[in-house]
DNA sequence: GCAAGGTC
């Protein structure tokens, strides 16, 4: 007698390699009536707890279930929205989930064993554990322990699938239940303070601004702080006062050769103190070489391409923002292209066959030489990052096709994702640097030369920039001449820029807010919201011996009205009559730059001004709640007790928000609606 | 009309 057994994993690509590799080839695929991604797969496999099983595997989307509040609690008006911190919440199936929902049903009835195949992380426990319990309203025996498992795996080459499904272990209930308390306090909150929100400020807002579109002003765990970072920058920006400093500048033309040579205090900000050092130099007369020294060096190569990665670079290389590169690496995904676009992971598995994937690179497109040459010996094994989420590899290419059978936006997000991996496999460039240090009366001097000997995977890697300099001409140490020219130069501090989408997203990143699928959304949400404005960054100014920025081949969009180059936030010297920010001139970088609108601002300063030892715009909360279920994953607390403590955190929050409200309305009174700034407030200092 | 997290 065979026994049945159920597999059921998180997404159909995984039900379906995994049902290949356990197969062998004889696999029956079936339809699910109401939905076209999720399939059944029935072969026969020989697991060693059950022996000969007839299986069928299919999958889930995601989650299964959902929770909304009861229904009572549906309309805005029917309560106050403080009640939500303890209305009723269902769970149900959405109705789109209905036919994922039947189809493992059916099928439980007749299997012995429900084996869980979903990824192995938290989120993954908690989907697991809505399996069973679809599942067990079709078999009440997966209640029993023994009856349902769960597949332990991190990638899904076959080896390690098979020793999967050799070794079951049991699902963890803890993860789920961190989950669980995740769930339940976005819903509860989120829901809370979005109704109160909106429903006392849009009426200020419609009188304001004299329309009656029903604005939401909601608040969420992760949007708030994303709110948080642009305004935090903003104010720094609005509040920045420039400061005058001076520095030597120290150049002497040798072979025809001019060298500028950087003073080692960079800059002082005492004007007196730059004088006395600077005549120093000129009673000097003469400066002495004091170092030659030329060594090697090499620019690495980057790391296996994350999420959160990609994003990034989208944003500075590929002028897409965070949300539509994933969308457009979603499709690239789906098509079978490249890997799965959601991971943390920046290290390949040791055994991942990559040779096999550079040679698929050498059908065609621009990169087709170069993956050659790596075929022909240049192969070397990618560097490992730290991060691994044991669940996803890094986003690698997994097929070859014709760049032009793909859109535009397809083609810019699929090139970089192929060249990214093509100069993980490449080797690091390598140059010689040499290094000049002069004594001039007090000071020291420094100025330095590269010669790129061996671009490596720069020739695939356009995005980063190493060039060699200016030959420097022959120093000897303990040389000494008089310096062609020696003067004192006085500059400004110049202001940080506003936040732009890459820093955004390395902010939410170090900060734990959203995770790797979701970051995008949430930088779009507050988009939608009108709590912040993009546009193009102006074109910075170049300073000397700064490295080159890529540039998109696209020619660069008109400036949308934005005027003004901003500085990098450096302290740094300048020539000339201390102009502080440089000139953009009309050219922009691809980068966008956020700007809080008038609302955003509002939020953010009003609760800041209630002064609660708990702010909601701080990531901290975010962190207290990524603590709390990690207390809940290593049995420390239970759900209940992490539900009830946070709730009571955040009523207390809400009393004294409603008590101040006053506040809030005030500053939201004088900020929303300044005529004739388009909602953005423009900067006090200009 | 509300959140954040999965996935298509």
């Amino acid at each position: 007698m065979v026994t049945k057994v159920l597999c059921v994993a998180e997404k159909p690509s995984i039900a379906k390699a995994v049902a290949n590799h356990l197969a062998g080839g004889q696999v029956q695929t079936r339809n699910v009536q109401g939905n076209p991604y999720v399939k059944n797969y029935e072969f026969s496999y020989n697991f060693p707890t059950w022996g000969q099983c007839s299986v069928t595997m299919t999958s889930v989307l995601g989650h299964l279930t959902s929770h909304e509040f009861d229904p009572q609690y549906k309309s805005w008006r029917s309560c106050d929205p403080s009640a939500l911190f303890e209305a009723r919440i269902d769970t149900i199936v959405e109705d789109d989930k209905k036919p994922v929902a039947e189809n493992i049903k059916r099928q439980a009835a007749y299997n012995k064993v429900l084996y869980i195949w979903t990824d192995c992380d938290r989120e993954g426990e908690n989907i697991g554990t809505e399996i069973r319990s679809v599942a067990t309203q079709g078999n009440q025996s997966f209640r029993q322990p023994g009856n349902t498992v769960r597949a332990r795996f991190s990638n899904i080459e076959r080896a390690h699938i098979i020793n999967a499904a050799r070794s079951p272990v049991q699902l963890d209930e803890a993860q789920s239940n961190a989950v669980s308390a995740r769930i339940e306090l976005d819903l509860r909150i989120g829901a809370s303070f979005t109704r109160n929100l909106t429903m006392s400020l849009q009426p200020m807002l419609q009188q304001r601004s004299g329309e009656d579109r029903s604005q939401v002003i909601s608040y969420g765990s992760c949007q708030f702080p994303t709110l948080g970072f642009v305004v935090e920058r903003y104010i720094r920006v609005r509040n920045f006062v420039p400061e005058t400093l001076w520095g030597i500048k120290v150049m002497h033309e040798k072979d025809r050769i001019k060298v500028n040579f950087n003073w080692a205090r960079g800059h002082l900000f005492d004007r007196m103190a730059v004088i006395i050092l600077f005549e120093r130099c000129l009673t000097a007369k003469t400066a002495r070489v004091t170092k030659v020294q030329t060594k090697p060096t090499s620019k690495w190569k980057p790391l296996p391409l994350t999420t959160v990665e990609l994003q990034k670079c989208g944003s500075r290389f590929l002028r897409l923002d965070s949300q539509r590169v994933m969308q457009v690496a979603e499709q690239l995904y789906q098509k079978g292209w490249i890997s799965y676009p959601r991971t943390e992971t920046d290290q390949f598995d040791r055994g991942m066959d990559l040779r096999a994937l550079v040679q698929k690179q050498t059908q065609g497109g621009p990169w087709t030489q170069f993956a050659q040459d790596l075929m022909n010996g240049g192969f070397s094994q990618p560097r490992s990052g730290r991060n691994n989420d044991k669940a996803h590899p890094p986003i690698h290419p997994v097929n070859f096709v014709v760049p032009a059978s793909l859109s535009q936006e397809e083609q810019r997000v699929h090139e970089f994702v192929v060249r990214r991996f093509l100069a993980c496999c490449s080797q690091d460039a390598r140059g010689s640097k040499t290094e000049i240090s002069i004594l001039y009366g007090s000071e020291i001097f420094n100025t330095s030369g590269l010669v790129v000997l061996e671009q490596n995977y720069l020739d695939v890697y356009p995005y980063d920039k190493w060039t060699s300099s200016q030959d420097l001409p022959d120093f000897r140490e303990g040389e000494v001449f008089e310096p062609t020219e020696a003067r004192m130069n006085e500059g400004q501090t110049s202001p940080p820029g506003y936040l732009t989408e890459p820093e955004l997203i390395a902010l939410m990143d170090a900060n734990g807010i959203g995770t790797d699928a979701t970051m995008a959304e949430h930088i779009a949400k507050i988009k939608d919201r009108d709590y912040v404005q993009t546009r193009p960054r102006a074109r910075q100014q170049r300073q000397q011996g700064e490295e080159e920025e890529y540039e998109p081949a696209e020619a660069a969009e008109p400036d949308a009205g934005a005027g003004r180059g901003r500085g990098r936030g450096r302290a740094r010297a300048r020539g000339g009559r201390g102009g502080g920010a440089g000139r953009g001139g009309g050219a922009t970088t691809g980068v966008q730059e956020f700007i809080p609108t008038t609302l955003g601002v509002a939020l953010v300063e009003g609760y800041e001004n209630m002064g609660f030892e708990t702010s909601l715009t701080k990531p901290f909360l975010r962190k207290e709640m990524e603590l709390r279920m990690k207390a809940i994953c290593e049995g420390r607390k239970t759900k209940a007790e992490v539900v009830h403590e946070s709730i009571e955190q955040y009523r207390d929050v809400y009393i004294r928000t409603q008590q101040r409200l006053d506040s809030l309305r005030a500053v939201t009174g004088t900020l929303v609606g300044t005529p004739g700034q388009n909602g953005i407030l423009v900067s006090g200092t200009e």
